[in-house]
RNA sequence: GGGUUCGUAGCUCAGCCAGGUAGAGUACCGGACUUUUAAUCCGGCUGUCCGGGGUCCGAAUCCCCGCGAACCCGCCA
């Protein structure tokens, strides 16, 4: 076979990095600094794939300075973007601001200034977790300091140009009569509703009527104000099939990702950039929605969907970067349940990065190696952390509930899985914890209990609440279930159904003691 | 109507995006340990890699044509 020749370090992020620079220089485009863009919705609760977008961007980024180039990510919140729909478990108020700014809508919550801020907030804050820098770029400020006023005026100027193409190229019709770019109606305050037909090149302005808005299922009826707006000060935003593009020219941007969702928007993109405002749109790549395990889009305007703030109540900033970085192409279905082999995975490439473990393909052990340098955002540790498989830990913590951390670290003492308590150890435990209690607690089985076995439950109350610590407590339980005519096959699963609320369980004479012994003869006598 | 992704062990899936011995968990079978269940440990079994064609010394992996499933777009942002 002829050598393959490695990219940087091996993996898809080195080797878009690579394609980049390539493209950059046939355009013959500076490359002092290589900005890279993520846009954040502010319009829902940020779900784990809208981290996404950044946080590969932020990848891109690195690969471009492990190259030997400068390079920025800018997190654009699109925080101008009328509110469409509620989100899940939102409050119905939030009806009044249907099609408003959500940087003009109160928080919800009541900790930000807005709406828009504090979901932006939620998403920057997963990012921070993360390690991951970025400059933040608000929306509405773009609008307000006037940033896009050049594009604007280009777009505007060429509205029919563009409507046209639009039309050809996806079959969006709308743009043939209406302008790309929405004002906020001076008179209600909405976004969409708002339609601007007339453009003043000379003032900058443009001429809107508030009319009706068909936004998802309903209609909005517009308050009827005859307006202009003046492009350059006035709010008012381009809509997403330009937008972009103006984004790129007046912030330079040489590199987005985007979802599948959007790609007739990043195509539509792309032709006005190149055609129309003659900026060499940026190099894309394309990923996959990140669905939920029931297979359906996970909706940024859904409550209670997977969240960085929920991911890391049970698994590591890295096991979220493992999942981003690991691969880019092919449908994700994402899911709490993911977390336990993330944390398992991650443990497995650092023993490869230190070679404590051989693969016996050296191509692969290099992009190994790549990826969890990039998951350490090419900033690896000296050595490996101290690690107990996490479910393992799940199994152990089930059991405690009660001074979970000093008991598990005991255990795995006893055990030998580790030499010395940690305090990396601690938040492993912590967070398998969370895990074992939020998730993986089975479901309350209903106990049938005979009169046989009640006597024979309560006899081993008694033994438990003795002073006396019981010499063979594994052969007593046998003795008294003998005794009391219970099979001791049936005995004991009543017993882990107890403890446990599970069928089956450890070795039940340790168990106990594990448990505590007062404590088990109370949560007996609670079925006697 | 347009587009994207997926199809691998009985089950859930990894491996594919940079071609090089077909993998894991689970289930199942056997053994060790246990005065019982379970756990644990050791060993074993499991394949039309959806079908067909192509490229290649070599294809689960790349290309083309089918079949099946899911999702996105065709409101809006």
């Amino acid at each position: 076979m002829e050598e393959q020749k490695i990219i940087g370090r091996g993996t898809w992020i080195d080797k878009l990095a690579d394609e980049l620079i390539e493209r950059e220089k046939s355009t013959g485009r500076h490359l002092d600094m290589v900005k890279v863009e993520s846009g954040l919705g502010a319009s829902g609760i940020p779900h784990i794939g809208s981290l996404g977008d950044a946080v590969r961007a932020y990848g891109v980024k690195l690969a471009l300075e492990n190259m030997g180039y400068k390079s920025e990510l800018i997190a654009y919140s699109d925080d101008l973007d009328g509110l469409r729909k509620i989100p899940e478990g939102l409050p119905d108020w939030l009806n009044d601001h249907i099609a408003k700014p959500v940087s003009y809508i109160p928080d919800p919550f009541g900790c930000h200034e807005s709406y828009g801020l504090h979901m932006s907030s939620l998403l920057l804050d997963g990012l921070d977790k993360m390690g991951i820098k970025y400059r933040f770029q608000r929306g509405v400020d773009t609008y307000k300091n006037g940033l896009l006023k050049d594009q604007i005026h280009t777009l505007l100027v060429n509205s029919k140009k563009i409507g046209e193409k639009i039309a050809e190229m996806v079959g969006q019709e709308k743009y043939q009569e209406a302008l790309p770019y929405f004002p906020v109606c001076s008179g209600c305050g909405r976004l969409y509703t708002a339609v601007a037909y007339e453009y003043l090149p000379e003032e900058k302005k443009v001429k809107y009527k508030c009319g009706s808005a068909t936004i998802g299922s309903r209609i909005l009826e517009g308050c009827g104000h005859d307006g202009v707006a003046d492009i350059t000060r006035d709010l008012g935003k381009l809509a997403w099939k330009v937008e972009f593009a103006a984004r790129w020219q007046a912030f330079d941007i040489r590199f987005e990702a985007y979802g599948k969702d959007i790609m007739d928007s990043v195509k539509v993109n792309d032709w006005v950039a190149d055609e129309v405002l003659g900026f060499a749109h940026p190099t894309h790549v394309k990923y996959e929605m990140f669905l939920d395990k029931g297979g359906k889009k996970i909706s940024k305007s859904l409550g209670n969907v997977v969240t960085s703030q929920s991911w890391l109540r049970y698994g590591t900033p890295k096991s979220i970067l493992l999942l981003l970085y690991k691969r880019i192409t092919g449908t994700r279905e994402v899911g709490f349940d993911d977390i336990p082999s993330l944390m398992d995975e991650y443990h497995e490439i650092e023993n490869i990065y230190f070679g404590k473990t051989k693969l016996d393909n050296e191509a692969k052990t290099i992009r190994t190696k790549g990826l969890f340098e990039y998951v350490n955002l090419l900033n690896p540790p000296q050595g490996p952390d101290q690690y107990v498989n996490y479910r393992l830990l799940v199994q152990l913590c089930k059991i405690f509930r009660e001074d979970r951390i000093s008991r598990v670290t005991r255990k795995l003492l006893d055990y030998g899985t580790i030499k010395e308590p940690s305090p990396q150890i601690d938040e492993l435990i912590t967070l398998a914890g969370n895990y074992a209690d939020d998730f993986d607690r089975p479901a309350k089985v209903e106990i049938q209990i005979d009169d046989a076995t009640r006597k024979a439950l309560s006899s081993l109350a008694t033994i438990l609440s003795a002073e006396k610590e019981p010499e063979d407590l594994q052969n007593d339980i046998y003795n008294i279930a003998k005794s009391s005519g219970v099979q001791p096959r049936d005995f004991f699963k009543i017993l882990y159904q107890i403890l446990l609320a599970s069928d089956r369980g450890p070795k039940i004479g340790p168990f106990i003691l594990d448990i505590g012994r007062k404590k088990t003869a109370s949560l007996i006598s609670d079925h006697v």
